[in-house]
DNA sequence: TTGACTGTATTATACGACTAGTACAGTTGT
DNA sequence: ACAACTGTACTAGTCGTATAATACAGTCAA
């Protein structure tokens, strides 16, 4: 059963896309698994604290995208492969560093200066994960 | 008279938050200076081809912050000093620096690799930088 | 088989972002 | 003074996100 320990809700982004995120960047780190079963619908909208369509709608989107199978009255399991995996990595990985790179040189910000930084920053916020 | 030449819309944050992030960042980077006026909600919002009510939206929060000046029937100006400009790097650093370390580390990339891939992809999309 | 769970679907409500149109008061350059 | 600009304010509508409540059909273990 995947778990949703780490999950964060905190920035502004929808609900439902953090949901998505979370479970993609689970499989590209190798925390979430081929055959793992997701939580269902309801428990999972009770644990986060938020509305079962919220999850509902993260789950379709899922399904849509050929990473989970789900029928009616059994629990969804993720549906990974080796290439899916890959094809998750790269999207999410040029999503984010086109973000970061376009932010920081818009302030104006060296490609050294950024490398420093990043390395400066790197284990913020980051002090709880040996205890959870 | 502060340019929009270097704005894209592109991802799904609002509108009115592109355009209070995009006069940060130059403030941030130098580009745009203490006393530079900015261009009326109409004019801009006809630039940008969106409603002048959004580009107002923008204009009163970054008054509401106090980074520029507005009177009625005359153009705003910006309004910094080395003070709000450290700490506007200082907030805007911060979150860009939380947000990619912890997207990365959600995807189980090292620091090492971070720094490699920021490194490697660092122009990407800015082939144009040295013609505008 | 039965009961508790599962996925799926529907309708209604609320709120923020964005658009559209209009109006009024003050500044600026000619 | 005048015309063209400026900031500001307001109402009304659309769309996406999220909530709330309910319903139905299929799975699964006791």
């Amino acid at each position: 059963m995947i778990s949703f320990d780490t999950f964060r809700s905190s920035d502004g982004t929808p609900i439902y896309l953090q949901i998505l995120l979370y479970i993609k960047r689970g499989a590209v780190a190798g925390t979430i698994l081929d055959g793992d079963e997701l939580p269902s619908r309801r428990v999972l909208s009770a644990l986060l604290g938020i509305n079962p369509n919220t999850v509902q709608k993260a789950f379709r989107l899922l399904e849509d995208e050929d990473l989970i199978e789900s029928q009616t009255g059994a629990k969804s399991v993720m549906k990974l492969s080796e290439d899916k995996i890959a094809k998750l990595r790269e999207d999410l990985l040029r999503e984010d560093i086109r973000s970061i790179t376009g932010s920081l040189r818009q302030m104006g910000i060296s490609r050294d200066e950024a490398i420093r930084l990043i390395s400066q920053f790197w284990d913020d916020g980051n002090e709880r994960n040996d205890i959870d």
